[in-house]
DNA sequence: CTGGGGAAGGGGCCC
DNA sequence: GGGGCCCCTTCCCCA
């Protein structure tokens, strides 16, 4: 990459949400550009309808009613500057409070008494993510409400789609498991959705809730009594809302009687999910705002609190974040303290660390220092052996390879050997291989030979013994039965053993190869556990160990298998 | 196709 | 817990 390129270049600025939103209440409570203003029971609360329309399915679906027929707005300019009064007399004037509060502070602070109110409240006004918290809370069970008409679902199934063509190229497997559990939690059934109010609210599309029409621009409220509440919840809601919070608020700690959740509901892209191996697709990530070019204000979410927070009810007042940590993005587990904020740029794009010289940024202070010396020509590491000098240490651990003709990465079809295990992971993706697999496919049936009994080809990739050499002449490719199995017996020290015999007659051939699938299924072929040798240990880094590569493509194989 | 350089991202260790 | 530093792995690009 090199500097000065015509790219486009992103510059994230993860405070912006959270600073709007402040602002914006900032003039919520001041009155400010104020066009709606929310009754109940004689308490009033000015509040924007953009703010409402963003945070609650049923403003939304009734300012998008508005707008489609704009001149019908029964509160008068609906798109327009109009003021308008809705009154919502079947919320609770504290819960009501609340949730504006909420909407424009990503918290929401309750009492517990009042827990239920504002799970009313949240239902009737399609405030998803509090919904979900206050079930959570209360322990109850979701499927009362489904704001996701028929239509709109099949709309939002359409973008799903839209944006997993985006991704069509992505490496990631998709965890169609979690898919299908965020998809069907977006298909709950719409049972019985109370009336709301009495004033008009018909089910969908939502009509107004007969807001009354004043027509005045409210004043700043104060804080409402707390008159009893009356039931009418409403049957409106049209949602369009599927990201933002539907799971949100999982993080919810108690404070003093009262419920806090913080600002992962409103602010994080992804409500934390329980920790999972799995990671989220790409297609997911973009599905939650994230690839939509947007730049979401993300919050870290410590394992430990998602997995307290899941359990609901809470305890302390915040947890801190412990050492692996989840991104809320791409939900992928990051080892390490302080790892999380360097892990979630490669999100963000961000990259804060410029060359003072060329120009060119990073996303990490280490990855710039690297890059320095291209400019200061440091070159730190030395070979021992000749004048060379390297920038990096890998460079130089190759270089190393060079001097000693170390090839310890072996083709298990052609015994091509490579000093690098990427070379070797190359060449086995290239289709220079593929011959030589065809060739080597040994004959089954009686006559074939696919070994000596008891014989054992061990050794590293290279250095072989003669008579070892031998063996492997002798027998041809016998681990192209499977790909993966012969870089069992390729070991640089100890290596695993890899041992194919003939059972009685010599009819079966035994793989000492652990459980591998069986690419050739005529042949019986029985994985025995035997406990690699070299696996662990081999290598102290663990690194570059043929067993441990073997290993990794087992893994590959069952994706591939999957992918199937 | 292969060898080599470089970048990006993750993890471990330490302060 | 955050951050620096280092190492490792993987990928991309180029000759």
């Amino acid at each position: 990459m090199s500097p000065g390129e015509d790219g486009l270049i992103g510059i994230p600025f993860p405070e912006h949400s959270s600073e709007i939103l402040f602002r914006l209440n900032a003039q919520r409570r001041a009155g400010l550009l104020c066009d709606l203003t929310l009754t109940s029971r004689g308490a009033r609360y000015p509040t924007h309808r953009s703010v409402m329309a963003a945070v609650s399915l049923y403003f939304r679906g009734l300012f998008g009613a508005e707008e489609g027929a704009e001149a019908g707005g029964e509160a008068g300019g609906g798109g327009g500057g109009g003021f308008s009064v809705c009154q919502l007399d079947c919320v609770a004037p504290d819960a009501l409070g609340a949730l504006l509060e909420f909407a424009y502070t990503a918290t929401l602070t309750i009492r517990s008494s009042g827990m239920r109110d504002v799970l009313r409240g949240a239902q009737l006004l399609g405030i998803q993510c509090v919904v979900d918290a206050c079930r959570d809370i209360l322990g109850e069970t979701a499927g009362e409400v489904e704001w996701e008409t028929g239509e709109e679902r099949v709309q939002a199934e359409r973008e799903r789609r839209v944006e997993r063509g985006m991704k069509k190229g992505s490496r990631r497997k998709i965890d169609r498991r979690r898919v299908t559990k965020v998809e069907s939690s977006h298909h709950q059934p719409l049972p019985h959705r109370p009336n709301i109010n009495t004033h008009q609210h018909p089910s969908t599309p939502p009509t107004h809730p007969s807001p009354v029409q004043d027509g005045a621009h409210s004043h700043p409220s104060t804080r409402p009594p707390s008159p009893e509440q009356d039931e009418h919840p409403p049957t409106t809601g049209q949602n369009g809302e599927r990201k933002q919070g539907r799971d949100a608020g999982r993080g919810s700690t108690a404070v003093n009687g009262g419920v806090h959740w913080p600002q992962e509901c409103l602010l994080a892209p992804h409500p934390p999910l329980p920790l999972s191996d799995d990671r989220l697709s790409e297609d997911e990530e973009e599905m939650q705002g994230v690839g939509n070019g947007g730049v979401p204000s993300f919050t870290s979410a410590p394992l430990v609190e998602q997995e307290v927070a899941t359990g609901a009810g809470g305890g302390g007042r915040k947890r801190k974040s412990q050492t692996p940590q989840q991104c809320p993005v791409c939900q992928k587990i990051i080892h390490g303290a302080g790892k999380l904020p360097r892990h979630m740029r490669t999100h963000t794009g961000e990259k804060p660390f410029e060359c003072s010289t060329c120009g060119v940024r990073f996303t990490r202070n280490d990855k710039l220092k690297i890059h320095m010396r291209k400019h200061t020509g440091e070159r730190p590491y030395p070979c021992p052996h000749c004048p060379a000098r390297f920038l990096h240490s890998y460079d130089l651990k190759n270089h190393l390879s060079l001097h000693s003709g170390a090839r310890p990465f072996e083709c298990p079809l052609c015994h091509k050997a490579f000093a690098r295990e990427d070379h070797l992971q190359r060449h086995r993706k290239g289709l220079s291989c593929l011959e030589v697999r065809t060739r080597a496919r040994p004959r089954r049936g009686p006559g074939a030979d696919h070994g000596e009994e008891g014989r054992r080809v061990r050794g590293g990739g290279r250095g072989y013994s003669p008579d070892q050499l031998e063996n492997l002449a002798l027998q041809p490719h016998a681990s192209a039965f499977h790909p993966r199995a012969g870089m069992v017996g390729l070991g640089d020290g100890a290596g695993g053993q890899m041992l194919f015999q003939k059972e009685a007659d010599g009819e079966q051939a035994i793989a000492l190869l652990g459980p591998h699938r069986l690419p050739y299924p005529g042949l019986l072929w029985r994985g025995l556990e035997l406990g690699v040798r070299g696996v662990e240990g081999e290598e102290a880094g663990g690194g570059h160990s043929p067993a441990l590569q073997h290993a990794r493509w087992e893994e590959e194989a069952e994706e591939d298998e999957e992918d199937e």
